[in-house]
DNA sequence: CGACACTTTGAAGACGATCAACGCCGGTGG
DNA sequence: CCACCGGCGTTGATCGTCTTCAAAGTGTCG
């Protein structure tokens, strides 16, 4: 992948959303590009903040480590999606979760001072970071009640729907672009029982056949998913699956 | 309660920190005292967004219906403390929760546009709230990681440190500050679950008569909530309880 | 072809939701 | 003053779901 196209992709980011061509190289000047092959590790929970990340390529698992010898993956970050910024934000000094790349990528990295500097000096570029943040708090919340009141198949019938719209898949058919363990211990459960889901699934007008998935009604999923759900069209799983908005994290900053 | 001492408790939300009296003043001048007897709606999901709001007394809860007839309280928010500013920051124009009042509450309520205005406007205050918002959002992220992995007892042990913690109680000895109804609500779980919750904490010296909680060996508690939780000393339940910080969102806020 | 990572499947047990009955308390009305 | 009622909390029985342990199956890559 060429320099140019990194940068159009970093560019695209919901970050910069607002800011001028210039403004954006301005910005990018302060960032260094870094390669992660698969399986490396960026950071550990428990080191320092040192950085706050943009991803360039690639898909970056951050999980958490638990006493009893377990691991939670809290987040499954993809190109264009900014990371640590809450971190850096809510005034830990030491990272709280571990990070490791899922496959080969590229990341942009920005030293934390830089990111509090830039936050004062430009207004929409700290109203863009308040939109996000706002937006991983609700979407965080919106997991909390989902992991309290949802079943394991339709937690897997909501999130496929949410990896449908961040991935841009065709959920017709499409392939999982990670693997079922992974995707397990995102939604927080033994992969065992998230095989079965699967299987329970079928009766749903969605199969499965190794990494390939397809939904054959979208309504019936969604509805399964989301009946014991309340987000109607403010739940991941809801949100339009035929509107053309891309990317669900582009999506709802404030327009004025 | 006499203006003077709601306005001090106002004054101290984390909202307003590191900004002078005379800001504080001019802030204050655009918001709206407003009376809310207990049981009393303040808004319900679906209402359009129009105020944020900052409580001065009494306690508020948060929560959604669902679908299937179910209620999921996703906050119970107390003085000093904001709400629905991610909401006015994420970009949607409706609730998605409503707001009842617990008890005989006095709220001080803000114009959107003002809020929107005021953050462009004051730096400190776009810092303040970013601080707020992440924090949130990390803890929801930790709301979300304890729900899908520790069981009913861990959760309501972990829940009651944080409760020490928040209205500044004697972990020794104290009374609930709210129905279980309203806790077991909280939790996402049933009442009949949260009240076996309890029995089971008996053999892990927290015992509970009525509305009144007794610790006996903290460590234990601790240990106990978050052995099945990653966070150490990240976790609510494992603020030091004996730091003299004073309630948690008053902390951790950017110092430079 | 063998090693290894990933996935599926089975059987056992723990846990939480649900339905239901009961006790407790405060308030209301006769 | 007492009877009744409704909200709250506890407890019991039952049932479905999830975790755990374990074994076997699938795939890929050297």
């Amino acid at each position: 992948m060429t320099q140019t196209v990194v940068s159009e992709t970093v560019r695209r980011s919901p970050l910069f959303q607002g800011l001028t061509e210039e403004e954006i190289d301005g910005v990018l000047l302060n960032g260094q590009l870094y390669s992660l092959p698969r399986g490396s590790v960026l950071f550990r929970q428990g080191d320092a903040i040192t950085y706050f990340y943009l991803i360039a390529r690639g898909i970056i698992q951050l999980y958490r480590g638990t006493a009893d010898g377990h691991e939670k993956t809290l987040d499954i970050v993809t190109v264009g999606q900014p990371f640590c910024e809450s971190e850096v934000m809510n005034g830990y000094s030491h990272h709280r979760a571990s990070a490791t790349a899922v496959n080969d990528a590229l990341i942009m990295k920005f030293p934390v001072f830089w990111l509090k500097e830039t936050i004062k000096r430009h207004d929409k570029f700290a109203l863009n970071l308040l939109c996000i943040i706002s937006q991983q708090a609700h979407i965080a919340e919106v997991e909390a009640e989902h992991q309290a009141r949802m079943s394991a198949a339709q937690l897997v019938a909501c999130f496929f729907q949410w990896l449908c719209k961040l991935y841009d898949l065709d959920y017709h058919s499409f392939t999982l672009p990670y693997s079922k363990t992974l995707i397990a211990s995102r939604l927080g459960m033994d992969l065992a029982t998230f095989s079965r889901a699967l299987g329970r699934l079928k009766n749903q007008h969605l199969s499965t056949s190794g990494a390939h998935v397809e939904i054959h009604d979208i309504e019936r999923i969604g509805k399964y998913a989301c009946d014991g759900c309340s987000f109607a069209e403010n739940c991941p799983a809801h949100w339009s699956l035929k509107g053309k908005s891309g990317p669900a994290y582009l999506r709802n900053h404030i327009t004025r």
